[in-house]
DNA sequence: GCCAACGTTGGC
DNA sequence: GCCAACGTTGGC
């Protein structure tokens, strides 16, 4: 199993709005980038995938799993592009904000400091282990 | 609202 | 195949 994290602007699509989608969850469609969609192409069912609020709240808030390995993303007709679909597990007890990442030196190499703009990203195990611990989460 | 980083497009 | 122009993302 491996570890992850997508980003999402909470104004248009939420940790809120994922949870309503309960056990089916949903397609992580609109990836128009192919590094992200090559994460996506290696993630397998059962992934653990952390969901962070980009731009208004900069933070990671929940932990969301893969429910169903890649497919054709279903809203465009250009076969490049690719999704996963995820579904929510649990929320973060405490929000692990950019900040708390950036003073974190066990956190120093993560992919959201160093390629603030790729929308998925891969996790280490190390580095799983510490957002979760700051999360207040049993890793 | 600005700007840095960086990805994509298209002319040559 | 290079590079300038341009578009997008996301932090500040």
């Amino acid at each position: 199993m491996r570890f992850w994290l997508m980003k999402s602007e909470p104004d248009v699509f939420s940790w809120d709005d994922l949870v309503a989608k309960g056990q089916h969850g949903e397609e992580w469609d609109g990836v128009r980038n192919y590094q992200a969609r090559n994460m996506m192409r290696d993630m397998a069912l059962g992934d653990l995938i952390f969901f962070y609020h980009s731009q208004t709240d900069k933070a990671i808030v929940g932990i969301c799993e893969v429910c169903a390995e890649v497919h054709p993303d279903s809203t465009t007709d250009d076969p490049r592009w690719e999704c996963v679909d995820v579904r929510a597990v649990q929320p973060l007890p405490r929000a692990v904000s950019l900040e708390m990442c950036k003073n974190e030196p066990r956190l120093s190499d993560m992919a959201l400091l160093r390629q603030s703009r790729l929308s998925v990203q891969p996790v280490s195990a190390e580095e799983w282990a510490v957002i979760c611990e700051l999360g207040g989460v049993q890793a």
